[in-house]
DNA sequence: ATAATAACGAGA
DNA sequence: CTCGTTATTATC
C-alpha cells in the first residue's frame, strides 16, 4: 500500500477480478480502495486464499509491466527493516514515477514485454541475518586466487589493469566464474578507477551475470559511463540517474527491468536498478555524502548494496581512493577482502608527499606572501609551472559548523561523559556537551592534557584572484560549485578546486597543494579526519607520481594521523585507526545508532512507547534545528534488527493514533552533531 | 477520512 | 439490562 503511515506496513489482501486476472501478476502497479479511498498500491504476490473475512476487489492495475522485480522487492523490505522505515518509502526510492510515455516506447522495443524476474541464477535463499541487521556476516569472503578451472568457451577478461593488485587478477577471475567475492579496495593514486570498474564489469558480463555500479555524482557517472563504452561497446549498460530527468530515468528503468541490458549505473537512484542475473554490484567512493539518500528512509547506498549482495550471493566491490570506517569493518570482520597494491607499488605510484606548517609568515619568496600561501607551498607551484605542468589547489568550501578544539594540541573536544562534542555557548562560557547538555567545567584535553579550549575558525578564503597574482602570466581556471570541470589540459596553468570538483588532468597534475586543511579538521564531525583524507586522496591522486616529478603539500601538521595516512598513502591504516576509535567510543559502525527528531514532546512520546532493547543507550536531548530536538539510541551491532524494529513500531503506535507532530527516524545518521 | 467496534453511562 | 452516545482502532 502506498501510504507513509508506518501502522499500515504490511501486505493487505484483495480479490482479483476476472477481467484483470491476467494483467495482476506480482510486481505491477495497481490502484486499490483502502478505507474508502482509492490509493495506489503494489501486488506483491498472487495466493489462492486469504485469512480475511471480506476482500474488495482490485480496482486496476496501473500498468501490466512488473515493474517491481522479486528481488528487488525482497531487497527493498531488508532495507525498510534496517533503517526502520516502510516498505512503502523504499518502493518510492527503488521504483522511479511511471512515465507512460516511456513506457510505450520500451515495450514495444520488447515485445515479449515480459521482464526476467530477477533473481541470481544460483536461486538461492537468501541467509537471514544480512550485513543489514549488523551480525557478523558469515562465510563467503573472496574466493581463493585459484579458483580452478572454469567452464570453457567464456570470454576472458584483461586482467592487467587489475594486476598492481595482487588479489585482482583473482577478483576478476571469481566475477567470471559468478562467485560472490567480496572485496574493498584501495586504488592506487592515478588509477583509472573508471577502467578497473570497466574490467569488473565486463568480467561478470562474460560469467553470464549483470552488474550495477554506484557513484557519487554526475561527474563521475561520465567517466564510468565512458569507460564502460570504451570496454563493453555502447548498448550494453544503461545510465540511471534523477539528474536525467522522469522520463529518460524510468526509460533507463525498463531497459534494465525487461532484461534489455544486465549493466545499470548511476548514481544512488541506481541502487535498486533491477538487473536480470544480478552478479556484480559495485561502489565507488563510499565515502561520498552523496551516497546518503535524504529521503526516509534515508538508507546509504553503500548499505543498501552489501545488502543486496548479502541476499543474492552476489559478488560486492567497494572501492576508492580512501577506506571508510564502514568498509574496513568488512575488512575486520572478514565479510570482504581486502584488495591493495604491495607498498612497494604504492612507493612507486605516490607523488612526493610532504606537509608543511600553514604559518604564511614563514613565506619569504614575495609571491607567497602576497598569496598567503607557505613558502613550500609556492616553490612546489612555481617549480610545476615552470616544468609546463599544470598545478591544482584544493580550497574547502566556506560554512562549517563551529566546534570546540584543545588550544595546544588541537585535538576535538568531546565530552568526558558521553564522548559528544563540546560547544561554547559565549566566548567566556563555560563548555557544554551538545549531547547529553551536561556542562564540562574541568575540562582536561586526553591528548595532551591541556585545559585551554578554542573555537575553530576558517581562515580567509584564498581567491583564485591572490593566486592568479602570485604567479603572473598563468592561466587560471576554476572548478567548483556552480561549474565542475571533467578535465583540463596538460600544460602549466592553476586550477583551484573544490573538493569533490577537481578535474582530471592530462597526464596528472605536476603539483597539488591541500590548502586550509585545518578547517576541513576541526568539523564538529565524527567523520572529520576521514573525510579530509578523503578529499586529499581524491585530490592527490590526480597528481603524477613522484618518479615522474608530481609533488602534494599539504598545509597541515605532520604529526596529525588524517596527515600521517596521506604522506604515506596508508588509508586502510587510517580506516584501522578510526574504527578502533569509534569502537572505544561507541560510535558507527561499531555499533548502530539511531537518531529521533522532532517536537520535544513528540520525540519523548515515541520513546516512551518503544519496547527498546534492554542494553539500549539513550542519549539526549540536544536542539536540532527550527525548535525541534533530537535523541540518540545507541545499540551493540547484534541488537541493531530490534532497536529498528522497536523504534518503527513505536512510531507505528503514533501514526495509528494521529499523533500530529512528525517524528523523524534516522538510523546511522551521516551526521551525529 | 470513515466505518467498525468497544466502552461507557443513563434510564427503564 | 438495554439502548444511545462516545472513544478507539482498523482500514483488505
Amino acid at each position: 500500500m502506498d501510504v507513509p503511515l508506518p501502522h499500515l506496513d504490511r501486505p493487505f489482501d484483495y480479490l482479483v477480478p476476472e477481467a484483470l486476472d491476467a494483467d495482476a501478476r506480482p510486481g505491477v502497479r495497481v490502484k486499490v480502495r483502502f478505507a474508502g479511498q482509492l490509493v495506489d498500491g503494489w501486488l506483491l504476490e498472487r495466493a489462492e486464499s486469504s485469512a480475511h473475512p471480506k476482500l474488495a476487489y482490485l480496482e486496476k492495475v496501473v500498468s501490466p509491466v512488473p515493474v517491481l522485480s522479486p528481488e528487488v522487492a525482497r531487497l527493498a523490505r531488508a532495507v525498510a527493516d534496517r533503517y526502520a522505515g516502510s516498505l512503502a518509502d523504499v518502493l518510492r526510492l527503488a521504483v522511479p514515477p511511471r512515465h507512460a510515455r516511456a513506457e510505450k516506447a520500451v515495450t514495444a522495443a520488447a515485445p515479449d514485454g515480459s521482464p526476467t524476474d530477477g533473481t541470481g541464477p544460483t536461486g538461492s535463499t537468501a541467509p537471514d541475518g544480512s550485513p543489514a541487521d549488523g551480525t557478523a556476516p558469515d562465510g563467503g569472503a573472496a574466493e581463493d586466487a585459484d579458483a580452478g578451472a572454469r567452464p570453457g568457451g567464456r570470454a576472458e577478461v584483461d586482467p592487467r589493469g587489475w594486476r598492481d593488485y595482487p588479489a585482482g587478477p583473482a577478483l576478476l577471475r571469481a566475477l567470471t566464474d559468478g562467485k560472490p567475492a567480496r572485496a574493498v579496495w584501495s586504488a592506487l593514486p592515478g588509477e583509472d578507477w573508471a577502467d578497473r570498474y570497466a574490467d569488473a564489469v565486463a568480467a561478470t558480463l562474460a560469467g553470464g551475470r549483470g552488474a550495477v555500479v554506484v557513484v557519487a555524482d554526475a561527474r563521475d557517472l561520465d567517466r564510468l559511463d565512458a569507460a564502460l563504452t570504451a570496454v563493453l561497446g555502447a548498448g550494453r549498460h544503461v545510465r540511471l540517474t534523477a539528474a536525467d530527468g522522469p522520463a529518460r530515468r524510468y526509460r533507463a528503468f525498463l531497459t534494465a527491468r525487461t532484461g534489455e541490458v544486465d549493466v545499470v549505473i548511476g548514481t544512488r537512484a541506481a541502487m535498486f536498478a533491477p538487473v536480470r542475473r544480478l552478479g556484480l554490484v559495485a561502489i565507488w567512493d563510499d565515502g561520498d555524502d552523496l551516497h546518503a539518500e535524504p529521503r526516509a528512509p534515508y538508507p546509504h547506498a553503500r548499505d543498501v548494496l552489501l545488502t543486496r549482495a548479502q541476499l543474492g550471493d552476489i559478488a560486492a566491490l567497494v572501492g576508492g581512493y580512501a577506506r571508510t570506517a564502514e568498509a574496513q569493518l568488512l575488512v575486520e570482520t572478514g565479510w570482504a577482502r581486502e584488495v591493495v597494491a604491495d607498498r612497494a607499488v604504492v612507493r612507486a605510484r605516490t607523488p612526493a608527499l610532504a606537509p608543511t606548517g600553514d604559518d604564511p609568515q614563514l613565506a619569504r619568496d614575495p609571491g607567497a606572501a602576497s598569496a598567503r600561501l607557505p613558502s613550500l607551498a609556492w616553490t612546489t607551484a612555481r617549480d610545476a609551472l615552470r616544468a609546463d605542468l599544470p598545478v591544482l589547489v584544493q580550497v574547502p568550501r566556506r560554512g562549517y559548523v563551529p566546534s570546540v578544539a584543545c588550544a595546544d594540541c588541537r585535538a576535538p573536544a568531546r565530552c568526558p561523559h558521553c564522548a559528544g562534542p563540546l560547544s561554547l555557548p559565549s566566548a567566556q562560557g563555560t563548555p557544554a556537551c551538545r549531547w547529553c547538555g551536561r556542562v564540562a567545567a574541568a575540562y582536561a584535553c586526553p591528548e595532551c592534557g591541556g585545559r585551554r579550549l578554542r573555537a575553530s575558525v576558517t581562515g580567509a578564503r584564498r581567491t583564485a584572484e591572490e593566486l592568479g597574482r602570485a604567479f603572473p602570466g598563468v592561466p587560471v581556471r576554476t572548478s567548483g560549485r556552480e561549474e565542475v570541470l571533467a578535465s583540463v589540459p596538460g600544460g602549466a596553468g592553476l586550477v583551484i578546486a573544490t573538493p569533490g570538483a577537481e578535474p582530471v588532468a592530462e597526464g596528472g597534475y605536476g603539483a597539488v597543494l591541500l590548502l586550509d586543511s585545518w578547517a576541513l579538521l576541526t568539523r564538529a564531525d565524527l567523520r572529520a579526519g576521514e573525510e579530509a583524507l578523503r578529499r586529499w586522496m581524491a585530490a592527490a591522486a590526480l597528481a603524477r607520481p613522484g618518479t615522474a616529478g608530481g609533488r602534494v603539500v599539504v598545509v597541515a601538521d605532520g604529526a596529525l594521523a588524517p596527515v600521517q595516512a596521506l604522506l604515506r598513502w596508508d588509508s586502510a591504516w587510517f580506516a584501522a585507526r578510526e574504527l578502533a576509535e569509534r569502537r572505544e567510543l561507541g560510535f558507527p559502525p561499531a555499533v548502530r545508532m539511531a537518531s529521533v527528531t522532532g517536537a520535544a514532546e513528540a520525540v519523548a512520546d515515541l520513546l516512551a512507547g518503544a519496547r527498546l532493547p534492554g542494553d539500549a543507550e539513550v542519549l539526549g536531548p540536544v536542539p536540532a534545528d527550527e525548535g525541534r530536538e533530537r535523541m540518540l539510541v545507541r545499540v551493540p551491532r547484534s541488537r541493531a534488527a530490534a532497536m529498528a524494529e522497536a523504534l518503527h513500531a513505536a512510531a507505528g503506535q503514533r501514526s495509528a493514533r494521529k499523533a500530529a507532530d512528525p517524528v523523524r527516524l534516522q538510523v546511522d545518521p551521516l551526521t551525529l552533531f
